[in-house]
This record gives C-alpha cells, sequence and structure tokens, in this order.
RNA sequence: GGGGCAUUAGCUCAUCUGGCUAGAGCGUCUGACUGGCAGUCAGGAGGUGAUCGGUUCAAGUCCGAUAUGCUCCA
C-alpha cells in the first residue's frame, strides 16, 4: 500500500506545465539533487500507431540531459485504466539514491524500472489523450488531461535520506511500538522484521479507510478493508506470537503521529479502535477454527500430503490463509498439494469472470453536449428531452441501454437516495426507465429498450408517486439524524443511508443498543417535528465553509465540490448538506415509524424505519394484532395479564400432562408385561396400542428394561397407515437376534417395510388387515 | 454479482454413512460439606435441532426455498 499525492487538469494545462511544475517542485521547493533525477517518455507503438513521446521529451531536455531522458515501452510508459476508456502515454520521474561508489560502478540509466530499491520512480504524470473504444481502436480526445501520481512514501525516503520507507519517520513509531507489545526488537530476525513493516504499513491504510467512512465489510470497498486487516493480523500471529487484538493499541501511535495532518483520524479514533478490535477478535477466531480443522484432517489421514481441495476448502470456505496452511503442514512435516490448490482457486476465478461479465458497447453519439447533464427534477417531474448518446449493455441475460439526455426531471442515485423510474416517451414509443445512475456529471437512465428513433424529442416523466413516497424517507432520515444527536449525543454521525419508496434505513455510529426508551423519544420527537409541519428551506450554490457555519455536518467519506446544496428544516433544527429531493414541508411525511434497531459492525448501529402509507400499515398491523388478542380473550380490558396467566397455566397443565401419561404408560406397560406369553422363557408381547409411533417407541423401551429376556411387538393405526415397532431385549440382542431384521420380514404381512437398530426397530406400512397375521408371523420367530 | 459453508440448551460446540429416548463443557438453580470467603461433591431445570415445504417405514442428518451470519472470488 502507499499514499498517492498528484495534481489533475481537465483541459486547463498539459504536458509542458506538467513537466515543468513537476520539476520546480522536486528541485526548487523539495531541494531534491537534479544529478539524482530520471525521466522517462514514451517511445510509442506501431501497434496502436502512436509516435514516440517527442514532445515530452523536448520539455524535459530543458531540465535535463538527454543522457537522463530514458525511452520507455507501453508497459511502463503507456497508462491505461480499462479495455476501454481513457489512456495515454505517462513520463515518470526516478530517483537514484545510491551510494556515489554504487553510482560510479553502474550508472543510474542502467536501472530504471529494474527494481533496485534505491533506483525508484516516485512521480508519474500521465497524459491523457486518448479513449480506447471497443474494438480496440484509439481515439484522439478532444480535451486532454492530466492525472499524476507521487509515492508519498518513497519521497519521505528521499527526502529524509534514508534507504527505507520504513526507516521514515512514518513508520518508525509504529514499528518501535510493536517492537514493544511483541517483545522483541527491530533489525534482528528478518521475519519478524518483515511482519512489523506489513503490520504497521496495513494498520495505517485501514485506519485512514475508517476514518474516511469506509468499514470493514464482505463485498466491494470493504472488503478491500478486511483483507487488508487480515494480512496484517495474519503476520502477528504467524511471527510476532499475537494470539489476541492488538493492533488497535497502534492506532493511538498513529493518531499523535497524523492527526496534525488528518484531523479526521483524532475525531473517529474511538470507531477505528472499536471496528479493528473487533475485526481482529474475530479473525482470530477464524484462524483458531481453521487450525482445528487441519488437526483433524490431518489426524484422519496417513499420507503426509495435504490434498489440494483441502486446502482449497479450508481458504475458500473457512477464510484460512493458504499460507498458514503451508507452515503448519510444514510444522508436522506434510506438504501441500498447491497443485491442487491452484486448479481449485482458478475454477472460482473462471466462476466469477463469467458471472460478473458485462458487454457494454461503444456510446453511440446522437448530438453535440458530452459533458454534463443538467438535473431540472428540483422543480419539474415531467420535461421534453432530446437524446445526447445511448449505448447497449448486456450481462448475463439481461441487456439493457443506456440514455444520456440534453436535460431531465430524473434524480441520479445519489447520497444514499435510489433514482428515479418513470418512463421516456414519444408518439412511437414508450422506454420505461428502470433506474437513473450517476457517472460523473453525466445523469444515466437505464432504460428496458433501444430507441427507435433517437433523434427524436421525447417526454421525460417521473414516476411520481415512487418520487414523492422516497422524499417522505428522505426528509424523515433528516429529521431523525437530528433527534439521534439529540437523544443520543453528537457522537451520532452518518455511516450510511438508504432511502427509497419503501422505507428509510440509517447507519449511524453509537456505541450501545438503543434501549426501548431511546427509540421512542426519537419517534416524539421525529413525529412532533411532522406535525408542526416545517417548511423546508433549501439554499443552493453555499460555499461549504458557509454552510459548515450554518450547522452543517460534512460527513466523512463523502465528497464535496466547493459550492453545496443546503437542506433545512428550521435552521435551529437540521440543518444538512444535501443533493436529494425533499418534501415542501414535514406535515406530508404524515407519520413517522422505527420498524428495528440493529448492530451491523463494531460502534455502528443500524435504524429502519417507515413513514406515510407505510408507516400507517405497520401500526394497522400491530393493532390488528392486539385486537385479534384481545377478542380471543372476550376483550378483556388488560390482555397482557391474561396472556401471562395463560402461558403459566399452560406450563403447569403441560407439566401435569406430562406427569400423568407418564403413569398412564407406566400403567400399560405393567399390564401389557403382566399379560405376555412365556415362549421358551422369553416374554412376548404383541399388542395393539392406541398411540402414536414416537409413544409406542417409548412404550417399547420401558418394556424392554422390564425383564433380561423381553420380546416386543406393537402395532399402531393412523390415518389408515399401519406402523410396527419391534424390540428384544439386551439380552436377546446379545444372543444374536435383530430387531430390525425380524422387522423387514413381520412388515410384509401389512405390506410395508422398515429397519433399525438391533435392539430397537419400526416399520410402516398400508394393510390395517394384516395386523394379525404379523404378530403370528413375529411369534413364528420363536417356535 | 457468482460460488462454498454454517444455523442444535443462556454461551462454546459434539452427534460419522438417515435408525439407541439429541449429548458434553461452561453458566444457572437446589442440596450437602466448611466458621466465612473460595471451593469440592451430589442432584435438577433448560431443546418447535433457524423458518417453511418435500423425499422416507423413519429426518437434526437427504433435497428445495427463505432468513441470518461467515468466507472466497469478481
Amino acid at each position: 500500500m502507499f499514499e498517492m499525492l498528484g495534481n489533475w487538469s481537465f483541459g486547463d494545462y498539459f504536458k509542458k506545465e506538467a513537466i515543468d511544475w513537476a520539476w520546480e517542485l522536486f528541485t526548487e521547493v523539495l531541494g531534491i539533487n537534479k544529478e539524482n533525477l530520471y525521466a522517462t517518455v514514451f517511445i510509442g507503438d506501431e501497434s496502436d500507431g502512436i509516435e514516440p513521446d517527442n514532445e515530452a521529451y523536448e520539455y524535459w531536455k530543458k531540465h535535463l540531459p538527454e543522457t537522463r531522458i530514458l525511452w520507455g515501452s507501453k508497459k511502463d510508459n503507456f497508462w491505461e485504466m480499462g479495455d476501454t476508456g481513457p489512456c495515454g502515454p505517462c513520463s515518470e520521474i526516478h530517483v537514484d539514491i545510491r551510494s556515489q561508489a554504487e553510482k560510479d560502478n553502474i550508472p543510474g540509466a542502467e536501472l530504471i524500472n529494474k527494481d533496485n530499491p534505491e533506483v525508484i520512480e516516485i512521480w508519474n504524470l500521465v497524459f491523457i489523450e486518448f479513449n480506447r473504444i471497443k474494438d480496440g481502436s484509439l481515439q484522439v480526445l478532444k480535451n486532454k488531461h492530466v492525472d499524476t501520481g507521487m509515492g508519498f512514501e518513497r519521497l519521505a525516503m528521499v527526502l529524509q535520506g534514508v534507504r527505507s520507507n520504513y526507516d521514515t519517520d512514518i513508520f518508525k513509531p509504529l514499528i518501535s511500538k510493536l517492537a514493544d507489545l511483541s517483545d522483541a526488537s527491530y533489525g534482528k530476525d528478518e521475519k519478524k522484521d518483515i511482519a512489523m513493516r506489513v503490520i504497521s504499513d496495513h494498520v495505517r491504510a485501514v485506519s485512514f479507510a475508517i476514518a474516511d467512512g469506509q468499514l470493514p465489510s464482505n463485498t466491494g470497498a470493504g472488503y478491500v478493508i478486511r483483507r487488508i486487516l487480515r494480512r496484517a493480523v495474519r503476520y502477528g500471529f504467524s511471527f510476532l506470537g499475537f494470539d489476541e487484538p492488538f493492533m488497535y493499541q497502534l492506532v493511538q501511535v498513529l493518531v499523535d503521529e497524523m492527526s496534525s495532518a488528518f484531523p479526521e483520524l483524532k475525531l473517529q479514533q474511538d470507531l477505528i479502535v472499536q471496528v479493528i478490535r473487533e475485526e481482529e477478535s474475530s479473525f482470530l477466531r477464524t484462524l483458531s477454527n481453521g487450525i482445528k480443522r487441519f488437526e483433524q484432517y490431518i489426524q484422519s489421514k496417513e499420507a503426509g500430503i495435504i490434498d489440494g481441495d483441502f486446502a482449497f476448502e479450508l481458504y475458500d470456505t473457512f477464510g484460512f490463509p493458504i499460507d498458514l496452511t503451508g507452515l503448519l503442514a510444514k510444522e508436522s512435516g506434510w506438504k501441500v498439494d498447491m497443485v491442487g490448490f491452484n486448479k481449485g482457486l482458478e475454477a472460482q476465478k473462471n466462476r466469477s469472470r463469467k458471472a460478473a461479465e458485462v458487454d457494454t458497447a461503444d456510446w453511440i453519439q446522437i448530438r453535440e453536449g458530452n459533458t454534463a447533464t443538467k438535473f431540472i427534477g428540483y422543480d419539474q417531474l415531467e420535461s421534453s428531452v432530446q437524446i445526447v448518446k445511448y449505448r447497449k449493455v448486456s450481462a448475463k441475460n439481461k441487456t439493457v441501454f443506456e440514455l444520456v439526455l440534453d436535460k431531465t426531471p430524473f434524480y441520479a442515485e445519489s447520497g444514499g437516495q435510489m433514482g428515479d423510474k418513470g418512463i421516456i416517451f414519444n408518439k412511437d414509443q414508450t422506454l420505461h426507465v428502470l433506474d437513473t445512475k450517476k457517472e460523473n456529471n453525466l445523469i444515466v437512465h437505464i432504460v428496458d429498450k433501444e430507441p427507435s428513433r433517437p433523434t427524436e424529442e421525447f417526454i421525460a416523466r417521473v414516476d411520481e408517486q415512487n418520487r414523492l413516497l422516497t422524499e417522505n424517507n428522505h426528509s424523515a432520515t433528516h429529521l431523525m439524524h437530528a433527534a439521534l444527536r439529540k437523544v443520543l449525543g453528537t457522537h451520532v454521525e452518518q455511516k450510511g443511508s438508504l432511502v427509497d419508496a419503501d422505507r428509510l434505513r440509517f447507519d449511524f455510529s453509537h456505541f450501545a443498543k438503543m434501549s426501548d426508551e431511546e427509540i421512542k423519544e426519537v419517534e416524539d420527537i421525529v413525529n412532533s417535528r411532522i406535525r408542526e409541519n416545517i417548511q423546508r428551506d433549501i439554499k443552493n450554490d453555499v460555499a461549504l465553509d458557509e454552510a459548515i457555519e450554518m450547522g452543517a455536518m460534512a460527513l466523512f467519506g463523502e465528497k464535496y465540490g466547493e459550492k453545496v446544496r443546503v437542506i433545512s428544516f428550521d435552521p435551529e433544527y437540521s440543518v444538512e448538506l444535501c443533493g436529494g429531493t425533499h418534501v415542501a414541508a414535514t406535515g406530508q411525511i404524515g407519520l413517522f415509524k422505527i420498524v428495528s434497531e440493529s448492530a451491523i459492525a463494531a460502534g455502528v448501529r443500524r435504524i429502519e424505519a417507515v413513514t406515510g402509507q407505510k408507516a400507517e400499515a405497520y401500526v394497522d398491523e400491530q393493532l390488528h394484532i392486539l385486537k385479534e388478542i384481545k377478542e380471543m380473550f372476550k376483550n378483556q380490558p388488560n390482555p397482557l395479564n391474561a396472556v401471562k396467566n395463560m402461558v403459566e397455566q399452560s406450563n403447569q397443565q403441560q407439566k401435569e400432562l406430562e406427569r400423568l401419561q407418564k403413569h398412564m404408560a407406566e400403567k400399560a406397560s405393567e399390564d401389557l408385561f403382566n399379560n405376555a406369553e412365556v415362549i421358551s422363557k422369553i416374554h412376548f408381547i404383541a399388542a395393539e396400542v392406541d398411540m402414536d409411533v414416537n409413544q409406542a417407541k417409548s412404550l417399547a423401551h420401558k418394556l424392554r428394561a422390564m425383564d433380561s429376556r423381553v420380546y416386543i411387538v406393537l402395532a399402531t393405526k393412523q390415518d389408515g397407515k399401519v406402523n410396527l415397532v419391534v424390540s428384544f431385549s439386551d439380552d436377546l440382542v446379545n444372543e444374536g437376534y435383530h430387531a430390525g431384521n425380524a422387522i423387514r420380514e413381520i412388515a410384509k404381512e401389512i405390506q410395508g417395510g422398515g429397519g433399525g437398530q438391533p435392539h430397537l426397530a419400526t416399520a410402516g406400512g398400508k394393510d390395517a388387515g394384516g395386523i394379525k397375521a404379523a404378530f403370528e408371523k413375529a411369534k413364528a420367530l420363536f417356535t
């Protein structure tokens, strides 16, 4: 992991400025020795039909002798984001920090891009001038852009004159704290050193990410965070002997070091510590489970090879790292079948890739106007529109079309509010808008059909009902956010939010389960605000700091432009930065009801709530249940006591019933036993009993314990079906009698089959008329 | 988005290919021993086996769906 610094231009400046300014920053501002600097430029590529980047070369010549400007291939000097999209040549700046003796021995120019740890790239200037389209060819972009990336740690290393990232003051304090915690010292044992470096690097990455609002999870970006964190735990576990959470203790060091540059770190410190500790202990549980499984496995096998399938199962299903499996195997003198393991992994990758395959066609441009879609949906839900461009997107068995309009009333998914649905139509055709998304400044409508005449005028109409319900929920979210801060305290911060027509979901930082009273209080505050029918106040284009002065909270993990939109319902109560759509006055929301409150991660809780008709329906349903209960209790004024009493009574009766049943069963079994025929010193009991199979089995158990030599055959009838139970007492079993075998023969008489163990077996059949014959047959076994 | 796995007592988990009346440890309750604390011993309570449906003579165990969680891949 590394931290990237950089600058961007969207058409404002290009190669000349980017190169001159980079040079100025390095040599004049930061004072890096010019003699140690090298630049690389793109040599061109025949298959793409691109000439060498002579332009960049010429600009570098002003600063560097030609011996230190090197030509690089497509691999090193042509930047692409993916198979399609913006791309272009790049020019890297490298630094040689070797000793003079080494430089004299081998010139730095020979070591550029050769993985030498002391001849390193620290800044890449990317000149985006092409767009690669679906067929692999390149289009020249009208506006040319610059995107640069500089490695922060490498820069620090150069400036501080040390030979490794880990000797800079970014990592030193973390490493020394780690050395303390693990009772090891840095620089003695290579394995431990590596572990300490990995951990100090990863704890930094994870802490920053959490401070930025990205929590570990099992999908997407959150999953990346989880993996990084786990990798660190694994190193600590394997090489530094940590078998309980330790990383969270490093957060304090990080905060001391970094919070002056990144204050969010200190503000979010409690959350970071909680989240890391929780993740650590859950992963350590995973590890100990895996170790248990591993030990069971090697005990069950003889050969000294761990099956690839098993290693993969440990990894894939139980999250047990493969290198740890290798380590454990080595300790027990076993080997892991890595070929088999990799085969499993490869198969899984193919499966996923296939499932995720999306086939995106090139845009079909209909008319000019490419940079930004004008959103007019704050005031209008319908408008005549023109199609700017569209394309076909196919994934699996679904094909949809993405449509960009010149302007649109459709709200694109953003800030937790789901995208609008609706229709785009004219006299020829109606396109259904399934969803609306944002792609940079473009609003993209996902529609079900290809426009047949895309040059025609269309009317875009938002599904009004859907939008209004969504607005209810969105405004209610704001009211609730403010209420939560009042009731629980100002540490409550939004960690995520989802608003659609059906419900609202709100995740926030808070460290304990909310009590019923607290939930009620929040509901009461929100509902009384709704009744006050507070008018919405929108201020567009407010400067960010001005908005914050107004009391709006900027959320971590959200990006804001310089100008923001401020929504308030009573400036003393709720002020938020928000691009979403809202009710004109809170009365429209009608009613607010919290449906659930739960934990989703350490220190983060989730509330789900409903508003308006949905809230009414929810309350109605609850009242209906209560009404039904009351009716069952003849409308007693206090149904709660009635239910309590009944449960109590029922429990007592249940116990009493069991007692009586037991008593009767004993009586019945005694009777049966006393009436038993004695054939060759065996008590033979054959009877038809009126009970279900389980009771019959239980009866058989009693009978077989009443004497050392008992042979029991019981028959029951139920719903036209017949069941038999056959049992031998232990002595008879020891003599070789087998109830399971016996019952197979006997059950033929009732046209059924069955089986069981030597001492007890059951069978079922259809012919109740055969019960007598079955008893005869059972008896015949002994005569 | 696609796979795999799990869900059994308050907690942590057993129960092998369908068939003993689903068990253990911890916790809890009761009693005995002890001057008290702590503890030792004895005994008891506690289970719709996630939910719903199916296959079977028989399902915690097999199959399907749903829910929740874990995990890997993208």
